[in-house]
DNA sequence: TCTGGGGTCCTAGGACCC
DNA sequence: TCTGGGGTCCTAGGACCC
């Protein structure tokens, strides 16, 4: 079984099964189709609704085992054991795994270290090695050695593969000769990053759990088209439906943004026509009004659309973000921020209780032609009502 | 024909300040 | 003949993560 990307482009899950039929991580769809279908590969679309809410129920498994815990990504989590001895450790991780499975069904499996990077790496062992039965701890270990060793560097966390190509240039192939680089000449080729590796490696932690998710940055929303748009106003409804998107976000956490940029692309591959612009506006008062934001981005795309071109994506930014109490106001103000801001909670606390998009803005379009295309999505089991699993 | 989406951090270089 | 020293901020580009 694989599971599909967006738009069912590229595969980006895998089977042990699939793996071994050499079907390869991000390998687009269409170059996998012949190995899918000679040995009937099952072949799913992604389904984030299913996927966020099981996380979300592990998660909060893996919290009643230790109160710091940093969520990592949607399938990894950090947790802080320190201060328990071996034997306490071991039972608690049994435990944890056990838990997680009877109430989620989901098998887990478990790397314990002194650091994050050598965390990672131990997991890489407990998800591979039978023996370990799912659990490998590389605390005080007398496997840690051969571990490193086995290790081969573009597998270590924080190495990606242009790092993977220096390094074996250097003459370090493995997690145990980056271990034993010197760490200052590697600052200077990798900057602070590559010192910071080797340390971890050694075991001195240089990352630690971060509880509290970080306020975010900036916040994207951009997807591919399932069919070239090709024209301004279809262009328009997907630029809408993403502004909206990403102002949910942002006012999710109370912020508001203070530019926003709009881009647009035709396809990456392929010969002929080439065309990427985008157009950054600076707002006059930060804002998380769809409204206000809409009528910025429709300003920008009729900026950078251009009519002949086959657009095969187009994306929004929302940068600047800062909570709305640290918002400067200005005294030549055209917008009634306050109204604005009462129609925003009516119109998010009618989608958060009746379902999202029961209300939305008709510049987002009715029929959307443009949406995804997701041909084999299997049900949202536990989101949707209509899709919740039968007993017989 | 067909190729995902959403983030963060670091660094170097330029501009600018006193 | 000779031209200081110490900062900050911003941006673009690169690298990395899932």
């Amino acid at each position: 079984m694989v599971v599909l990307s967006n738009n069912d482009g590229c595969i980006i899950a895998r089977s042990g099964e699939a793996k071994k039929l050499g079907i390869k991580m991000g390998m687009p769809c269409f170059q996998a189709r012949p190995l899918i279908e000679k040995h009937g590969v099952v072949a799913l679309s992604s389904n984030y609704a299913l996927y966020g809410d099981m996380s979300r129920r592990v998660m909060n498994i893996l919290l009643q085992f230790s109160p710091e815990m940093e969520v990592y990504s949607i399938d990894e989590a950090f947790l802080d054991f320190s201060g328990l001895n071996w034997s306490k450790r071991r039972s608690l991780a049994r435990e944890l795994m056990a838990s997680v499975y009877r109430w989620t069904g989901i098998p887990v499996s478990i790397g314990m270290a002194e650091t994050k990077t050598l965390a990672k790496l131990a997991t890489h062992f407990a998800k591979r090695s039978k023996k370990a039965a799912g659990i490998v701890d590389l605390t005080a270990s007398s496997y840690l050695e051969q571990a490193l060793e086995m290790t081969v560097v573009g597998d270590v966390w924080g190495v990606g593969g242009g790092t993977a190509t220096r390094l074996e240039k250097w003459g370090i192939g493995t997690a145990r000769q980056l271990r034993d680089a010197d760490g200052q000449w590697l600052q200077q080729k990798l900057g602070v990053n590559g010192r910071r590796l080797v340390l971890e490696l050694q075991g001195v932690p240089c990352y630690g759990i971060e509880e509290e998710p970080p306020i975010p940055k900036s916040v994207r929303c951009s997807r591919s088209f399932r069919e070239p748009v090709e024209d301004i106003t279809a262009m328009k409804e997907a630029v809408a439906t993403y502004i909206s998107r990403a102002a949910v976000k942002i006012r999710s956490h109370g912020l508001a943004a203070a530019a926003l940029t709009i881009f647009l692309r035709t396809s990456r591959f392929g010969a002929g026509d080439h065309y990427y612009d985008a157009a950054t506006i600076e707002l006059p008062v930060s804002s998380q009004s769809t409204r206000e934001l809409l009528s910025y981005a429709f300003k920008a795309v009729d900026g950078i659309f251009h009519p002949g071109y086959r657009y095969k994506k187009a994306g929004v930014l929302l940068h600047g973000l800062l909570p709305v109490s640290q918002v400067q106001p200005s005294m030549i103000d055209t917008v009634d921020r306050r109204r604005e801001a009462c129609l925003m909670k009516a119109v998010d606390g009618i989608n958060n209780r009746l379902g999202t998009d029961i209300i939305r803005f008709a510049g987002e379009g009715l029929k959307q032609p443009w949406r995804l295309k997701a041909g084999n999505m299997t049900p949202a089991y536990t989101t949707r009502w209509s899709d919740i699993p039968v007993v017989k």
